[in-house]
DNA sequence: ATTTTTCACACAATCGATTGTGTAATTATT
DNA sequence: AATAATTACACAATCGATTGTGTGAAAAAT
């Protein structure tokens, strides 16, 4: 075979079989009108000849690209990345293409490619926001071309959209607790940007647990940082310097969590005796972190799967009108770092 | 603005304007030939109309879709994603959009997802080899349609592409013989499969390097299985109940160091001091395990954006015939599971 | 004042597949 | 045998932007 041979079109089938385009295009699809043989006679000359359909010009016709845009902060981080496997199976499994935006966290990052899904013209749009954005305008295009909108994690609740996302505050509500009954009593948190769903509702329930338990709020032992390994270790050292340092550190997030340990083992405390730590996400790092990281358990792949398939509801079902907020199940993995007594639940990993 | 209104097209502006659509076009592409006020008119009115261009129109007529397609094995495997990471980022600032693709490390998917990938018309494609993979003829399609095809990390040395690469011979020597300096003398090898270049290069400079200190090489002491953490563990248990075990592992992977380190802790030795251990890649869980693992360092999110730069350089220069091999260089970061005695080059991380 | 340039824009074909409508030819019905 | 119903396919418009070529009108050159 020649190098750049032009592409061979249903034109040329149909000029070979002197049949028109109508038929070898419909032949293509197995449309009823079309004879047996001659479909068959069609895909085999198809094949022979290497034709490919041209998705572009279908798409023109048909207003319908067959792709799906993703927009998050950073792929490289290990729960988005187990999210968008999961979306990139379910859309590829119905046919559909995945294209990948990173906002690295930023707002204007994330409009601009939204933006450009937009003029690509995306069937759907999945959505894990930036950690700051605050103003949704970038999405209302969408919304008016009634293009599938889903917002996976980090979410929007000022917009009606489809979400896919995990009970935050009951799973921190869980960890907090599940401190408290290992003994801690001055349970410190890295609590994260207040913007996000995620952090306030995590927020929240570690407040709630304190409450329950008539334990005390203490406004000095929350800390609102970016959750980085740097803050985390900052956080921690200037919790344990306090008069009154806490015995207990709930995280929103792994990587602060194991800078907590890292930190606190360094200026000589034991874990979890002097200082139990409780995460989220369950990282690999947790379980590799000396001694193990408590950690709440997100069932990233399934979230970005559920998404996907919201996505896609919409082909089958034109008229879905009502806004769907599905909410996966959380676990709490207990590992050594908060484990101050024998547990009795079964015990993760 | 009421939904589903329909698409604002530059036959509509055209004839809002009283002009006709290619002034339109061509104002909005900043052709020479119009006028400077006609051409502001119509960015004017184009705005206010809320025009999008039609992505899939244009690429019809000039064949060019924008697009990238990228086929590698698990989005969330650590080096992986940082690549991808890459990738998107200098696609994205060229205006290309990304199609990611996972395989999954089968040969068939990996077949599978190039077809989709060809039949999407990606404009280049960016490939990281699923682990048995030994036909490459599913790539042929792109390389007789010249479209861009560039190998990245593991590659195909059996086709003339586009290649980026770090110096796996020379990574592993480095690291083989840094064990040699600490005074290891029986060093065993996580070697995975010997399919894939890399871990065949890993292999060969750890041959090497055994060879260059006249130091026995010993089939025993070398494991192929998949790297994963499990084998990784096995591996680690069968080579220490040796009549006459290694004191030293080095691993093609981080993954499987891990556990090694982990098991051999278990069993009781001390690392590094019993077993010195060195991986490849400098995941994060390598900094995080006791003791913290000397480990290569990749520069993953380089490589994917080395890649995509290649794939793009046809853009601008169409008769760019030479494939290249991009070699990129990779470095050794001595943390505490290998140093049995002070080390004198700088200490990274 | 006449010719040549330059300027600003319009015409119409094209990219390849899809689809509503139309029409011969064949088969079935009465 | 005449009409109705199928079957199998063709015509031609359409999706929206792009682009080579053509053309009047204004500006510049001689």
């Amino acid at each position: 075979m020649k190098k750049n041979s032009k592409e061979v079109t249903i034109y040329d089938i149909a000029h070979e079989l002197k049949v028109s385009a109508t038929t070898v295009s419909r032949a293509l699809n197995d449309h009823f009108s079309i004879g047996k043989e001659t479909t068959l006679a069609v895909k085999k000359l198809a094949k022979e000849m290497g034709y490919r359909p041209n998705t572009i010009a279908s798409s023109l016709r048909k207003n319908k690209t067959n792709t799906i845009g993703v927009i998050v902060s950073w792929i490289h981080r290990p729960f988005i990345s187990s999210l968008i496997s999961g979306i990139e199976d379910v859309a590829d499994k119905a046919g559909y293409n995945v294209i990948i935006s990173q906002s690295n966290d930023s707002f204007e990052k994330e409009v601009t490619k939204a933006r450009t899904l937009y003029a690509s013209r995306v069937d759907g749009l999945i959505v894990s926001l930036a950690m700051e954005t605050g103003n949704y305008d970038h999405f209302h295009p969408f919304q008016q071309k009634d293009i599938p909108l889903v917002f996976v994690d980090r979410v929007s609740l000022e917009m009606e959209t489809d979400r896919v996302i995990i009970n935050n505050f009951d799973a921190a509500f869980t960890a907090t607790e599940h401190l408290i009954d290992m003994g801690c009593r001055r349970i410190a948190h890295f609590a994260g940007s207040q913007r996000r769903n995620i952090y306030k509702e995590r927020q929240n329930g570690y407040i709630s647990a304190l409450k329950k338990h008539n334990l005390p709020i203490e406004e000095q032992l929350i800390l609102h940082h970016n959750l980085s390994m740097e803050e985390g270790w900052k956080g921690t050292e200037h919790l344990l310097k306090l008069p009154d340092p806490p015995d207990a550190i709930f995280s929103a997030n792994d990587s602060a969590a194991v800078s907590a340990i890292q930190c606190a083992k360094e200026m000589g405390l034991k874990i979890p005796k002097d200082l139990a730590v409780v995460g989220f996400n369950d990282d690999r790092i947790s379980s590799i972190v000396e001694p193990p990281l408590t950690t709440v358990t997100h069932p990233a792949i399934d979230m970005g799967k559920i998404a996907a398939r919201q996505v896609l509801k919409y082909k089958e079902n034109k008229d879905v009108v009502q806004s769907e907020t599905i909410v996966l199940k959380t676990g709490l993995v207990i590992r050594e770092s908060s484990m101050r007594k024998p547990v009795k639940k079964k015990q993760g990993l």
